[in-house]
DNA sequence: AATTGGCACTCAGATAGTTCGAGTGCCAGC
DNA sequence: GCTGGCACTCGAACTATCTGAGTGCCAATT
């Protein structure tokens, strides 16, 4: 076990060097943190934390800097998760007011969370493995062009253009419509696909085409919704990191292509505080290993639907980032709660 | 006027820079280029493009490089644009295959640009100025919500969630989408503000909050497509450029706010080759001084509908972006086409 | 009049030496 | 177990020197 004086001199470690970027001695830790012994007492401490891996010292004689095994110790038993400033929570309240259009929410939210965190956020779209179809609506363009729209249980509205060689009919099209909403109203997503199976007894032969299209299309907004894509912003933010800027192309790359990223935060899990955490090389890809994730869950009428946390170099500053995206995630979920 | 040979070696000097990102020298230029004259002849040319703010070098005795207005002469009168070659040609027809989707369509186009160019492509969703209205559909999904469909004839679809405090019934949400398809039906998107209010008088008073929420959304969703968004692709690209490297946080920041990014594209002029050109300081923002702007418009049955383009350090290889621009604009045009 | 060879000159970049000081490790003494 | 003291280390910053690519200019050549 791990002496509590040791502890103590991490977390001054981990928090001068969150502020300062610069590695730490043990002069300033005594100075700046009131320690009631000497340096040289600071400096044993430290030779001890090295030897345990939590610090390091970038070259002999220089001060030391947390390695990601300090970090983890540091936010799984130190760092207090401080509440967010009165001035951010009302940033938080007039951000998420008045908006009710799902994507209109995700955009604020991401937003949101970039500027309280300065690093890049991202969102995820609900995804809903779970969900119900609310309704499903066909609509008429053309005699070649029919639009299907599917709203799910969290207002979450998918369209797709069904293109059709064979002409159709308006009337056709409102035939099938009522049928299709009879039949699927109120159904799990997995259920859709046999439920069309189903109404294809039941249609005139003429319709065929329309039917097969309209299966594939649903097939397909289904799965979309089993993985979805990611909305991010402040990207920028990246640039401004110091440790960040030499590898910064290859990660921009590795967000940008959202499958990667869709992975990565789905196998995170939470820890405590309801939030989850990958610091520096925990991170399964080498273009993450100096970085770190902060990851939360966001609900929907109480179940999971998806996640939405920050990425940043793993110098950042967990307690402000955890709170930040931990109260986002919950101001989401109400927000959703209302749509 | 510049005489001819003066042209020549400025041809040079900007092909050479392109290729190395080296400040070129005069014998090199003599070596690679097969000039018949010696370098201290060509020092002479070099220095007479120097007094005409053509090249510059970047410290006394070092070689030279162009400057915005030497890149600007060389696009506007010296650059062929250079057919794709057969590999670029069938990449662009296999990626544009088999999608019936606008969203898709545009994702594989900035897709497809970035990596046609190694830049950072920007395509910007259609506007609809001098659209018409295909038709409106209302979607009762509760009491408290009523989905509102827009669809404009270029096959694009907006929709948007109105959140009602006084329930209203499926009945009236019926009624209603009647009375709409009717009035909106094939209607310039100009027309429909007034149309609604002209619906106004036609209604029963209960359903004034919905007709309210209604002309406020549509009116909404119409000047959204007076001037939308852009999609982006390749920003890691923005990283691999040495040049653009130091002031890559403010330029990130810049495109991530799209207004900046719209409203700049957007006055862009097609010049010669139907593409528009902006290089280095030309462009009216200083964070944009380091880089050239290649933007071309797309066209849906004949309109122009909005604009497409790359973004890269002013160090770029014009002949090969116009020319990937040009193409790209063109297969959009043709890929729109069918929808 | 244009071109050329020649030459002095400039300056960024590389290499090397020096100094400075923050910081360490360790030990003897409290 | 803590502390003051001290020798030691090494990056960063500064200086000096060298090198070579490249220039500008001029007198000689075509």
């Amino acid at each position: 076990m791990i002496p509590e004086r040791s502890l103590d001199v991490l977390r001054a470690i981990v928090n001068d060097f969150i502020e300062t970027s610069q590695p730490v001695g043990s002069k300033a830790l005594v100075e700046r943190h009131g320690f009631a012994v000497s340096s040289a007492t600071i400096r044993n401490e430290m030779a001890y934390l090295e030897d345990e891996n939590l610090i390091v010292a970038p070259h002999t004689s220089s001060g030391r800097i947390p390695t990601d095994k300090g970090y983890r110790l540091f936010v799984d038993r130190l760092g207090e998760v401080k509440p967010l400033s009165i001035s951010e929570r009302t940033a938080i309240e007039t951000f998420m007011q008045g908006s009710a259009d799902l994507d209109e929410i995700l955009g604020r939210t991401v937003r949101l969370l970039s500027q309280l965190t300065n690093q890049v956020a991202m969102v995820q779209y609900p995804t809903l493995q779970h969900g119900t179809v609310k309704n499903v609506e066909l609509i008429f363009i053309d005699e070649h062009q029919v639009l299907v729209v599917l709203i799910t249980d969290v207002s979450r509205v998918q369209q797709h253009v069904l293109l059709l060689s064979n002409p159709v009919s308006a009337e056709r099209v409102a035939e099938l419509r009522a049928k299709l909403a009879g039949s699927l109203a109120n159904q799990p997503l997995s259920a859709v696909t046999s439920r069309i199976e189903a109404l294809a007894s039941s249609v005139a032969p003429v319709d065929n085409e329309l039917l097969t299209a309209l299966a594939a299309a649903l097939g397909e907004m289904v799965d979309a919704n089993r993985q979805d894509k990611i909305i991010l912003a402040g990207t920028a933010n990246l640039a401004k990191s110091q440790e960040l800027r030499s590898s910064i192309s290859p990660l921009l790359e590795a967000i940008e292509e959202q499958v990667v990223l869709l992975k990565l935060i789905q196998e995170m899990q939470a820890e405590q505080h309801g939030v989850a955490l990958r610091i520096g090389s925990e991170n399964p890809l080498d273009e993450f290993s100096a970085s770190s994730l902060v990851v939360s869950s966001y609900e929907k009428q109480g179940a999971e639907v998806a996640k939405l946390g920050v990425l940043g170099p793993t110098r950042m500053n967990y307690s402000n980032n955890i709170a930040a995206v931990r109260a986002v995630a919950r101001y989401l979920t109400e927000a959703l709660g209302g749509i």
